[in-house]
DNA sequence: TGCAGTGTGTGAAAAGTTTAACACATTGAC
DNA sequence: GTCAATGTGTTAAACTTTTCACACACTGCA
């Protein structure tokens, strides 16, 4: 079924064009040319082109590449023309931000159930989402189709519950614990967001940008 | 004052070294070797060795590396070994779980204050830090040490922010608003954590993942 | 319709990153 | 003390990613 296998270096990228050609139609623009998008975007018109090229010819000599076109074609290659139901384990904070954060239904990701321990939250409400007990995990996941995982949940717990979740057929994750979930092996794919290794990224180029 | 310019791509992966070694301190284990890294990491030994010595030669041939050692070297590396004190601009959900993320203070990253303009969150705490109102920002950096900005508030703001930060000193900014900060020019570093960005990259290895 | 200008798609060069290979310093068993 | 085993630091090769350069398709004005 697959072409040929494209870099998550190129996959990466995506999203940013999304963001950009959204903002220039937006801007009520029509057309662009990989050399002015590259002025904007603060890359190479050459990345643009070659990236684009993984997927096709989007563009045409002379003239560029028409916004809405592309727009659409890149939200085709991201998934974004289909609905993903998302669950999120854990309703602490973070949790509950995620729950709470608009934008994403825009682009196609819905939340719509969060899990926790804690009996305190069950049957609570945020944005109208519910709070179920995470013993009522296998019985939601049977009634409702789940796209993606989000685990926000301490560490010591995300690993198996990666684990169970899998059992369940639930074969995305978007893992906020700080941990290396074993399931790669599975059929399964995995986007991480490990926020203090971020901090501790920026903390490096603090001491760098100091000392330079 | 710099020797040679070390990759981006061998400092993100400092701070995963940095996770493993902890694991393996409190696991008590005193020595390891590339090898056995290797194996736990899922990473090439060789890519383990290279990386490390970019920074100079933290083990012994027939011996490996002493973990406690390593782990303070890293540490040091990554600037971890200094304070770091955060504020957060934008007390919305994802601001107040940051606020309460304990984790970061044990890596010395500590928040010492809030800011928002919605003018019911005036003076409220959260875990004991205040929320000021965003007018009274001056005021505060003259007064406290500041070292990073966390721009949790909506991308609408975020640049004008951003830009008024630089100019009261502040030269670290952690970025969770969906837009680049045009502020790169100017002696300062900034860390984006685009969340949409993420969930999009995710969504792209599903639908390849479905038709593979 | 003709023709200068624009700007993509693409093949090849340059730069950067990862993996392999191995000389030899150090360990630890006898 | 000797010597096989271990395992780093390092050089070189393989591979990946980015940038360059340009043929030529298409535009749009005259």
């Amino acid at each position: 079924m697959e072409q040929k296998e494209i870099s998550q270096a190129v996959i990466r990228r995506m999203p940013r064009y999304y963001r950009f050609l959204g903002e220039l139609l937006d801007e009520g623009v029509e057309r662009i040319s990989s050399n002015d998008l590259s002025n904007r975007m603060q890359v190479t018109a050459s990345q643009i082109r070659q990236d684009l090229n993984n997927f096709g010819g989007f563009g045409q000599q002379g003239y560029g590449y028409n916004v809405q076109f592309l727009y659409d074609e890149i939200g085709k290659i991201l998934g974004l023309n289909e609905k993903h139901n998302i669950i999120v384990i854990g309703a602490g904070n973070l949790g509950q931000a995620l729950a709470n954060y608009v934008k994403f239904e825009k682009l196609g990701f819905v939340i719509t159930a969060l899990f926790d321990v804690n009996p305190e939250l069950k049957g609570k409400k945020i944005r109208g989402i519910e709070i179920h007990m995470l013993d009522e995990l296998d019985e939601y996941c049977k009634d409702n189709p789940v796209d993606i995982a989000a685990l926000t949940m301490p560490k010591a717990e995300a690993d198996l519950t990666a684990q169970r979740l899998v059992g369940l057929g639930i074969k995305a994750f978007w893992n906020f614990a700080h941990v290396d979930l074993n399931i790669s092996d599975q059929d399964v794919v995995v986007e991480n967001v490990h926020l203090s290794e971020s901090l501790m990224q920026l903390s490096y180029n603090i001491v760098k940008n100091k000392n330079s």
